[in-house]
DNA sequence: CGGATATCAGCGTAACTGACATTC
DNA sequence: CGAATGTCAGTTTCGCTGATATCC
């Protein structure tokens, strides 16, 4: 076993094509005024699922404090507001500002036509194969993380 | 169509498949000294593929500065390094350490049993198919990035 | 008091662009 | 001179930890 064999794993390629992904939905979502990483905590948002900082952290696995810079950066470019929870003084209600809920379809619009280039020459049963085929790594991958990294 | 299925697209799934594997093997790579970005230079690099650092920013797909922070990490690392090419004043040869030939089939163990933990369940068909399909997704997003993003 | 929520400060990685030096 | 290689300087994004304030 070479070890050039790590270039074919499954770990380096998802690699590649979420990078691949990423610069691509990010050249698409700029004129938008969107970045790639807010998308999701938008659309978490606009569903109502969840409000505060600590439900947006859990949601998106990372770290409170790096959902709070995240945060930051989305209300300094006017994606989202703040406010102070009335009934828990330490928790803030995170909302979406009109300008940015007016937005979001059409960034989602983008995105969902990005996934179909990328998906092109791929059969429908091809695509919904490789979908679960994914989601059953990932669930592989959070067990993994859980007890490698240890748990949080 | 709901704003939601953004969740469940290609892309976001890689996205969030790479950053698991990645968590993943920074936690078991570290103790060995490497860090998950730069297997695939050293692994490069080990089979002499290529040797300066304009051919490894083509072969990982990023621009030079890039490269030439990821080496200097590296050669601070004890990993790597660099001598002027003799043919040539304007390159520089880029060589493995002894060290870090010493360890890199160790860390490339590490990396492919992770793929194999993260693919359990998976039958032997199965894997074939998922590998395959992703390389044809990142066919076609190279595509896309070339005309979308502006040609390089 | 103990636990939960959030913030502040600082660090590290990994990418980019633009400007520049050097060398072929 | 023009093109290629590399470096320098500055910026951005996104993640982390540790320490601290505030509130339930």
């Amino acid at each position: 076993m070479s070890t050039s064999d790590v270039l074919s794993t499954p770990g380096h390629l998802t690699s590649v094509a979420a990078r691949g992904f990423a610069r691509l939905s990010e050249a698409r979502l700029k004129p938008l005024g969107f970045g790639v990483g807010t998308l999701p905590v938008l659309v978490a948002l606009e569903e109502g699922r969840v409000k505060t900082q600590r439900d947006l952290a859990r949601f998106a696995r990372i770290e409170q404090p790096s959902m709070a810079q995240m945060l930051a950066r989305m209300e300094r470019d006017g994606l989202i507001l703040r406010t102070p929870d009335p009934t828990d003084g330490r928790s803030s209600r995170v909302a979406l500002t009109e300008s940015a809920r007016a937005r979001l379809p059409e960034a989602c619009a983008v995105l969902s036509q990005g996934n179909d280039e990328a998906l092109a020459g791929f059969t429908e049963t091809e695509a919904e194969v490789f979908i679960s085929l994914l989601k059953r790594l990932i669930g592989n991958l959070d067990q993994l993380v859980k007890n490698d990294v240890g748990d949080r």
